[in-house]
DNA sequence: TCAATTTGTCTATTGATATAGACAACTATA
DNA sequence: TATAGTTGTCTATATCAATAGACAAATTGA
C-alpha cells in the first residue's frame, strides 16, 4: 500500500552535499508537506533508487539516516514506514505565546530551562533593548518541546536591573510570560523580527537532536510593552525539518 | 589587514555535507552579517585551515567556490577579498511591495517576467484562492533582481477569469501592484504567509544563480483586498545567503 | 506451501573528498 | 634587493561516497 508522492526533481552531484543527504531532506520535505502521512508506507527501496536515478545502497543510506533520527522505520520483507507527523506551524505574530500558539498541533509542549547567567550586553542586544553597549543582562537559555521532541531552542535577554531575579520565576513557572507578568508586565508584543536560515551548526545538532546537514530557521526579535519600551531581546533557532513558521498579524 | 571575526565552532564530518561546503557557508555567513565588509580580507588560507581543523586545501576548496560564486575574490601573493555585501533584508508585512521595501539597501531593483501560462488550479491555489479546484488560474513567474543580482524567485496565481491579461500588464509594467490596478485594485493586504527553509533544488540554482548546497527560504502567501476577497496565491523563494526577511506589521 | 516482494548483508570497484608535504609565483615592505 | 607572507600548483595517499551485483532473511498473499 502505497501512498504519497515525491518531488521526481534531480539531485545534484559534485555539489559539497551528498546524495543521501539530498535524498534524505527530499524525504523529510515530502513528509513535512503532507504527502506522506503517519504511517505510510515509503515506495520500496528500488523504485526510490531508479527515481532519483541513484544506486538501491545510495537510497538506504538515506534511509538509514532517518531511521536513526526517527523519523522512519523498517521492517524486513515488510516496507519502510513514516513515523513522525507532518510539520509544527509555529504562529509569529504580535501576541503569540507558546504555547497557545501549538495548541491544537499537539497533545503536550513546555519550555525547558537550560541555563541562565548575567552578562555584559553585545553590541547587537544593548542596541535592541536601548540600553549602553556592556550593561548588566540576564541570559535565559530555553528549549521549547511539543510531544517529547525538541522544536525550539532560544536565547532570551533581559534588562538586569530592571528583571533580577527573572531567571528564577523561568524555572519554577516555565513560562516567558508568567515569569514577566510577577514584574508588572501582564501584555507585551513582539516589535520587530529578522529571520534567516542556515545549516545547523554543533550547538544546533546536540540542542535540537538534529542529524549534521539540518537546515534551522533563525528569528532575531524584540518584545516591547505596548507603550514601546524594550523588554526582551531574542534569538530562537527552529529545525526546519520539524517547524515551519506562520507569520499572523504583527 | 584584517578585519572581522569567523566563528570558531566546529564542523561536522561524516554529515553528508562536506567540509568544503560548510566552511563555505561559514565564511558567507560571516559576511552576511557584517563580520566581514567589503573588501575586507579574509584570514589566510593557513589560518582558517588551523580554526577550522581542516587541510589547507579544503579551505581552498571553500574558497575557490565561493569565487566562482563571486562573492570572494582571491589575489596570488596578496590575499583573498570580500567582494559582496551584507545580505538584503526584505521586509514582510501587510502592504510591503518589492521595489519599495528595499529602497535605500540597494541602488537598483526590478522585477522580470520569465513564464505565463493559464492553468488547472492545483489544491492548494484553489484552497487559497477560494476557487474550486481545476478552476482557470493564470501562473506568473518572476524573479527579483536588485543591484544586478537575483534576490527571489515567485510563482503567482490569479483567477483567470476575473484577470485575463494581468501576464501582458506585468510585462509592460514589471509591478503587481501596478498591473493590479489596471482591474480596480489599488490597495490589497497579506492575509497570510508560512515560511520554511530547505535546500536549494537544481530549479533553484539555475533561477537564483546558486551553487548547489546553498540553502533558500520558501514563503506562501495569499493577498487579499482590504475586503478580505483573495487575488493572489504565490510562493517565493529568496536565497539565504543574499537575503533576509525583515517581519514588520501585517 | 510456494512465489513474489521487500529489507538486510556481503564483496568489490570507482570517483569524490580530505590530508600531507613540497615548492613555485606573486606582493609588499624592510 | 632580500625576505616574509601570501596564493597557486603539483604529487601522493587515505577515507568517504556511490555504484554494481549477488544472495540471505522476513513478510505477504495466492
Amino acid at each position: 500500500m502505497i501512498v504519497g508522492r515525491l518531488a521526481a526533481d534531480s539531485i545534484e552531484r559534485r555539489s559539497g552535499v551528498s546524495l543521501w543527504r539530498q535524498i534524505a531532506d527530499k524525504i523529510l520535505h515530502a513528509i513535512a508537506i503532507g504527502d506522506f502521512t503517519e504511517n505510510a508506507a515509503l515506495p520500496p527501496e528500488v523504485a526510490l533508487a531508479e527515481r532519483y536515478g541513484v544506486n538501491r545502497h545510495t537510497v538506504r543510506s538515506a534511509i538509514s539516516a532517518l531511521v536513526r533520527e526517527g523519523v522512519l522505520r523498517a521492517e524486513q520483507g515488510r516496507g519502510t514506514f513514516v513515523l513522525s507527523r507532518k510539520r509544527l506551524s509555529y504562529p509569529i505574530g504580535a501576541r503569540t505565546r507558546f504555547s497557545t500558539g501549538l495548541q491544537g498541533q499537539t497533545t503536550e509542549r513546555h519550555i525547558v530551562l537550560l541555563a541562565s547567567s548575567i552578562e555584559p550586553a553585545s553590541q547587537r542586544v544593548a542596541e535592541g533593548l536601548g540600553l549602553a553597549r556592556g550593561a548588566d543582562v540576564i541570559r535565559l537559555e530555553t528549549r521549547g518541546e511539543a510531544d517529547g521532541r525538541p522544536v525550539s531552542r532560544a536565547a532570551g535577554w533581559f534588562e538586569a536591573r530592571r528583571f533580577a531575579g527573572i531567571d528564577a520565576a523561568m524555572a519554577q513557572t516555565g513560562s516567558i510570560t508568567a515569569s514577566l507578568a510577577r514584574f508588572g508586565i501582564d501584555d507585551y508584543l513582539r516589535q520587530s523580527t529578522v529571520l534567516s536560515a542556515r545549516h545547523a551548526d554543533a550547538a544546533d545538532l546536540a540542542d535540537l537532536d538534529l542529524l549534521p546537514g539540518a537546515i534551522v530557521l533563525v528569528t532575531v526579535a524584540v518584545n516591547v510593552t505596548p507603550d514601546g519600551q524594550p523588554i526582551q531581546f531574542s534569538e530562537s533557532r527552529f529545525p526546519a525539518e520539524r517547524v515551519e513558521l506562520k507569520l499572523s498579524a504583527l
